[in-house]
DNA sequence: TTTT
DNA sequence: TTTT
């Protein structure tokens, strides 16, 4: 059973890093890929496509990159569901990054290298001097977003966990 | 910017083959992807990824396929948001398949060829009996999935056409 | 920097199976993917693409496929160069699988599965009777060809590994 | 039978566009991709891998990449023979781009956009102010090289085209 | 024959 | 050197 999704695109916002009760790290981020056709209008719209990514490379995304960078993604589509406050059930299709590479240019703030699933830190001699560091990233306030973060350990058992 | 999907796995129903008002193709499954690696109870879990496929091998898809077949499939993610009934903003991430092969073994009911979005019958001497047409597939009833097909023109415009 | 190809095809001949001096397992196969367009004389050409699988799957592959056998691989482009007896540079492009699955149909000999470069048998409850075993696999004589194997184990350092 | 193949990595040198006799445009162009792991002396190396692109974005990768930049291909495997001037039979495994994205980012010269194998220049009101043209790309001279270009229509017949 |  |  073949699944694999390879994506370029935008960040739409700063990725959110929490960590699970056992202390995993996990980033949430969305790409906004453009898409190479226009529509009926004439204007070229874009697909906004949810990615999570786990552990070491969860901390690089949430280090390297921010709204606006060109990241690429290789991966595959996870589907999910859970009971929100309402007692229904929402199914999520998202992807499951096991690589993200960042694509800005070398005259960019970012640096360039690549975050891998298999964990360990991106590689190559590249001096990552963490300048881009978002150290506040709560969202904060009431909301049946799932990918929302209170600053809190977020509720995933490890048992999510896709290894 | 990139985006592209390959994908195997198994219809988890027949497919719903339906047509637009001014009469394009458009048929909606869903695969089973079976993941590769095991949960912490050991068990491998599936993906149940939604795929729409336009035209032509819309109409080969639902001749070819059905509950059950092994089917790969090369395409793109596409989200996109509508109102339900209740005024609620849903949000869709599904795959729109370019080209859907049958992989059903030579021995199968099914035959095996391609499906190409770019338009065009299997090709290659197969010889595809129709014997697998599913003619009766309304699901009826009222239904809150974006999905369903109530046996009448569904109400898309052609602007969602992505061509 | 990404590198993904995905490919869905049939074996040309049985897999060839070798060990290098330290034992790790290497499987060479070529698959034949039909082209999904026809040529200006209507023909439907194939291309043939050499693969490469190392260690526990490799021994899956050679267990499990052999002429004529359906898989999927999942893996990246490699390039390589050596010196043939000639004095003559060659380059090498091939695939290195990364994951191979087993598409022969249920009724088929092979059984169903997938080989993981990760490691690790194939899972998920399938009888694998090892009824397909190529136990005597030597192609034997000189042979220019870098694929060839003589039944010894093969002239490949560790430090060719991947990993 | 599927066949894909996704890369993102740095042209080795700039690209050659040659026309065939009947005027449809092809370049060449090698992409070098670092790979993501290190070998056992603890060095990055990278796959260097030869595309072909077709018709209108084979004009565009002329135009708007060069020797360096940061390219994405979207495309499949494709393998040929041909006989050599010693009568021998060389076979080739290259990459067919049926879409090429211009990576490098906004502040860079290049531009960014899309060159599509189903034709048509790049879309989006980006300003390809075709700063980055070379108009001087023969290579000449006595070559075996099977890419090497004269200056002159290359020897290419429409049979060769894959549509 | 290789790119940053 | 090619598979169904």
């Amino acid at each position: 059973m073949l699944n694999r999704v390879i994506l370029v695109g935008r960040l739409t916002k700063d990725p959110e890093l929490r960590y699970t009760p056992s202390g995993v790290a996990v980033a949430n981020f969305t790409l906004a890929v453009n898409r190479t056709f226009s529509n009926q209008q004439g204007e070229r719209e874009a697909d906004f496509i949810n990615c999570v990514v786990w552990r070491k490379p969860a901390e690089n995304v949430a280090n390297y990159l921010k709204k606006g960078s060109l990241a690429g993604v290789d991966g595959r589509i996870q589907t999910r569901s859970y009971d929100n406050n309402e007692g229904r059930r929402v199914f999520i299709t998202e992807v499951v990054a096991e690589s993200v590479q960042f694509l800005e240019p070398r005259g960019a703030s970012q640096g360039q290298g690549n975050a891998y699933a298999g964990g360990g830190a991106p590689t190559g001699g590249n001096d990552y001097s963490r300048q881009n560091q978002q150290p506040d990233r709560q969202s904060g306030g009431f909301n049946d977003d799932p990918f929302a973060n209170d600053g809190k350990p977020i509720d995933i058992s490890d048992d999510d966990l896709p290894f």
